[in-house]
RNA sequence: GGCUGGGUAGCUCAGCUGGUUAGAGCACGGCACUCAUAAUGCCGGGGUCGCGGGUUCGAGUCCCGCCCCAGCUACCA
């Protein structure tokens, strides 16, 4: 058996709920993972929390609750959005479970007995904001003030702390990068951390004291791991290290992560790793963000769209659509009703829906729902091979846009040959050779494209191959090889309703 | 300030190493068809390719300068 496709996504701050940003992210890494399950390759996929930050604490203390039933609540409430928008992953990763405190600890173990002089106890100063009990940084604070407490001052503390030999990785990690041995992408997240690394990396710290809502560090008596330098390590943890089989997992096939965490992923987590002696994932894929209206939907702002909205508006498989075909996974881009209802009704409903729909119709109505088993028109056919490779293409490129194109030149492919071919004259003519052609290529479309929705809108890809009599797993030979001759079919409800108007 | 990416039809974008009348989808207008979720197909209108120079027989595509937008600029996942 080979090792499976390690596939992560950043886990997520326990401080806010989960909104369209976090859901770009882990849809993406699902289309991911269910493209690589739909070749048949073993397939291992995690999510999960980051709740050890000093803001969870806070947040707790504001709900009145301790930490650990707020990180519950959290945990809970991501996980099952995240169920509801169809992500299949196999592994929930949470910061405060036992097994990633003793990942932590046995990986900093391991760090500390190869190069014992990786970490180091030095000073760190920085301006220590009473209000948020935390040290502040340059982006943080205007005009010499924490943008959360500007009625307070900032204190110039310093803390010992245990440094973390960065610098010295410096050469090294440029060298697998600029090798190709960790990828980077896409390509302006490249060059933004060739830059970076070019430019040199300074120590850093990566404990805390007076934050007793973390990881002890080992070796220390009062610090706790600092929280990002811990949640990077949540990738080797969920594997099951340092317990036996760990490798089975290890590395990581891609990190999926926000572009503005990036250089955690392509500087630091790779310095980690090579201190410890563990391989580098294979690939880091930072993604671009959902804006509204031309603004970052971020954590912080809670302004913009509620998830909840954006699924109930067309249903989950749609919203997934939507994300990934208009916003994409490589550049920023915006999401608005208005193109959502847009691209909904003409890509979904019009398009895909609309095909299926007259297709299968025309194989129930003329040929009684058994679909020819003659061959296929090559007119179709070879617009279907055509795509199917373009579509694969993209998808290893996780170029999920073009891919997403692919699909709708697909339909419009379809759609112009049944003009021409125009199967009500064949059968009225009784012309039965071209129209056992033309049906038959045209039920192979419909399975190709429904093979390649399979990742993106995994129950109506079901919903639609179930009606062709494909059911169970779908797989990508029925794309590369369309085969359906003798296939009994039948039509389905409408794949993509439009909205009544009552409703709209 | 420095670095990176980008400025192409109303909107979202494609245009690789320079080469015939600059493309696609959506939106808009006309025509056609009836298998289909009033769906689909065909045709069409619409662009000073950010601005100004330059190289070249020829530049959206290369060089220089400028303007505008976004991101990064290290301990905020």
């Amino acid at each position: 058996m080979s090792k499976p496709f390690y596939v992560t996504t950043a886990i997520d701050y326990s401080n806010g709920d989960p909104h369209l940003g976090h859901a770009l992210e882990k849809v993406g890494a699902d289309v991911i993972a269910r493209w690589h399950r739909l070749q048949g390759h073993p397939v291992h996929f995690v999510m999960g929390m980051d709740e050890h930050a000093q803001k969870v604490l806070q947040a707790a203390e504001a709900a009145d609750t301790t930490p650990q039933q707020w990180v519950d609540r959290m945990s809970a409430r991501f996980e099952q959005a995240w169920q509801v928008l169809e992500c299949s992953h196999d592994d929930w990763m949470r910061t405060t479970q036992p097994r990633h405190a003793e990942g932590v600890k046995a990986l900093i173990a391991r760090i500390q007995a190869r190069h014992p002089d990786a970490f180091y106890e030095g000073e760190y100063e920085g301006l220590y904001c009473v209000g948020c009990e935390e040290f502040k940084s340059e982006s943080q604070v205007v005009d010499g003030r924490c943008v959360e407490h500007p009625s307070r001052d900032l204190v110039p503390t310093r803390e010992r702390n245990t440094f973390f030999r960065l610098s010295a990785w410096r050469d090294e990690v440029l060298r697998r990068i600029t090798s190709g041995e960790l990828v980077v992408a896409p390509d302006i997240r490249r060059n933004e951390i060739l830059r970076v690394l070019e430019g040199g990396l300074i120590d850093i710290s990566v404990s805390r004291s007076r934050l007793p809502w973390g990881i002890p560090f080992p070796g220390t008596d009062d610090q706790t791991v600092y929280v990002w330098f811990e949640a990077l390590m949540n990738y080797v943890s969920a594997t099951g290290f340092p317990e036996a089989d760990w490798e089975s997992l290890w590395p990581a096939d891609v990190h999926v992560v926000g572009k503005g965490i990036t250089r955690f992923h392509c500087c630091i987590w790779p310095a980690i790793l090579l201190a410890a002696g563990l391989p580098l994932p294979r690939a880091v894929w930072a993604h671009g963000y959902v804006q509204w209206d031309g603004a970052k939907v971020s954590k912080s702002e809670g302004t913009g769209v509620s998830l909840a909205d954006a699924i109930n508006r067309h249903g989950p498989d749609a919203l997934r659509y939507f994300l990934l075909r208009e916003i994409g996974f490589t550049a920023d881009g915006d999401f608005s009703f208005d193109r959502f209802d847009a691209v909904y009704a003409s890509e979904l409903a019009d398009g895909v829906g609309n095909l299926a729909s007259r297709v299968l119709a025309m194989v129930v109505k003329y040929r009684d729902g058994i679909v020819p088993s003659g061959d296929a028109d090559p007119g179709l056919s070879d617009g279907i091979r055509a795509a199917a490779a373009h579509y694969r293409q993209a998808m290893d490129a996780t170029e999920f846009k073009r891919a997403l194109e692919e699909l709708g030149s697909l339909v419009r492919v379809a759609n112009a040959f049944i003009t021409t071919a125009a199967p009500w004259t064949l059968a009225k003519t009784g012309d039965d050779v071209a129209l056992d052609r033309a049906l038959r290529a045209l039920s192979e479309a419909v399975l190709v494209i429904g093979v390649m929705m399979a990742p993106f809108m995994p129950e109506k890809s079901a919903a639609l191959l179930a009606a062709l009599g494909r059911d169970g797993t779908p797989a990508w030979r029925d794309a590369d090889a369309p085969d359906l001759g003798g296939a009994r079919v039948a039509k389905p409800d409408n794949l993509f309703p439009k909205d009544p108007p009552a409703a709209a």
